[in-house]
DNA sequence: AAAAGTCTTTGACTGAAGGCAAATACGATC
DNA sequence: GATCGTATTTGCCTTCAGTCAAAGACTTTT
């Protein structure tokens, strides 16, 4: 079965027996959710690990004025977790905003807990997960600290979904969908894109884009603030 | 022992038996470091897990200009660790500069691993300790995205070391200190205090500051980007 | 007590980024 | 193929924050 590979790929669940896992999904709810649901707001106490079978998921931070930034997001094969699970007293601090259509396996506190504190294999691979996820955390200080909108921009470019070794790529991203990758707006990243499009860094039409000097295009993410 | 007690109280190593707790007492470094002294850098290869007995260490992010950021810093008590200790293959994103005297235990992966690995528990508290900080990490991210210098002021002021109750407190950081706190610079930190004096929100002179009037104070933190 | 060093404070200027509004292009319907 | 809705683009203007330079205040050294 699809999902039982993915589950063994997985560092977390993949250092556990065979008989384990199965009695984990066993107890383990599997929900569907579709595009624009959410999995739990940011304020919510919502104490549970979860597996993510297909789709994508984002973790989202709002602004009260109505701004928002996407700080990461999550695909098919990989785990999640309320902070209410380690902290049950401590809230979200973001919202998971299901961007696709999305397939999870969720266990609460009382079903994980026991499994984690009695491998230690397993947390310590969970461990290790979280401090992944510290570094990409630590990666967005670093460019909020002191990369200008440029430097964002183009990290963001570089690492642009589905880009094959060239050849122009349909824009999956609105503007919008990009500023919130990058804490700015619409109208900042359009005039980027097209500064980098005369700079000949990057080719650009309404729907489609494409790199042309990735070499430049990364001297720019490491430029930095004067 | 003032230092067994530090142990037992801090979660990680705190839920250890007597016996692994000394076995780990009896491998660990023992290392002393005075002001001005690094753990370690940024970009650095550094394997080690470390228990703080007395002093501080600031994590610090630098940027190729010379700015620097100070993310997080640690006390006695606390437990920290390079990144390389949990992927072998993957650099320090901080540096960790000594603040103060300091005196830290420290331990090498082959030391530290196999207790982990064995100790669900252990390795349990780890992960919430993580995600303590993963939270600190949050907030930080929030602050740089949506908040403006003065919202990130009013926090740092908010929870300035070492006030009492009501009173004058000595300005213990320098203009600069507190901008490496905030991503800013020293003269707009000192601009942005003035004008918090100006609206009665602080008094301030040149070696002592008090907080007057915490509401507001705490307004300007939750007011936000427009 | 003068001198040197370190912080703090202030003014003038500059640049980066965001907001608003209007114009334009494209895609989806009807 | 006309229309509507959504996304992109551009111009103009404002604001926020940073730099540079200079002046003051306090501390430490000589």
């Amino acid at each position: 079965m699809e999902t039982k590979e993915l589950l063994n790929r997985n560092p977390v669940f993949g250092c556990l027996k065979e008989d384990v896992l199965n009695a984990l999904l066993e107890v383990a709810l599997l929900r569907h959710y579709h595009q624009g649901q959410y999995l739990a707001y940011a304020g919510d106490i919502w104490p549970m690990f979860f597996f993510m079978v297909e789709g994508n998921v984002s973790a989202v931070k709002e602004s009260p004025e109505g701004r928002s930034f996407v700080a990461t997001s999550f695909g098919p094969g990989e785990v999640f977790w309320g902070v209410s699970f380690f902290h049950p007293d401590l809230p979200m601090p973001v919202t998971l905003r299901v961007d696709l259509q999305t397939t999870i396996y969720s266990w609460s506190r009382e079903q994980m807990l026991p499994v984690l504190t009695q491998h230690g294999l397993m947390s310590f691979e969970l461990c290790r997960l979280m401090v992944s996820r510290m570094l990409r955390a630590s990666e967005i200080v670093e460019e909020l600290a002191f990369q200008p909108v440029a430097g964002r921009l183009a990290r963001l470019l570089i690492d642009y979904p589905g880009q094959a070794n060239s050849g122009p790529v349909a824009r999956s991203l609105t503007l919008d969908d990009m500023a919130e990758r990058i804490s700015s707006t619409r109208e900042v990243v359009c005039r980027f894109l097209q500064r980098f499009a005369d700079e000949d860094l990057i080719k650009i039409t309404r729907t489609e884009f494409e790199i042309t000097d990735r070499e430049r295009l990364i001297a720019i993410i490491h430029r930095g603030k004067g």
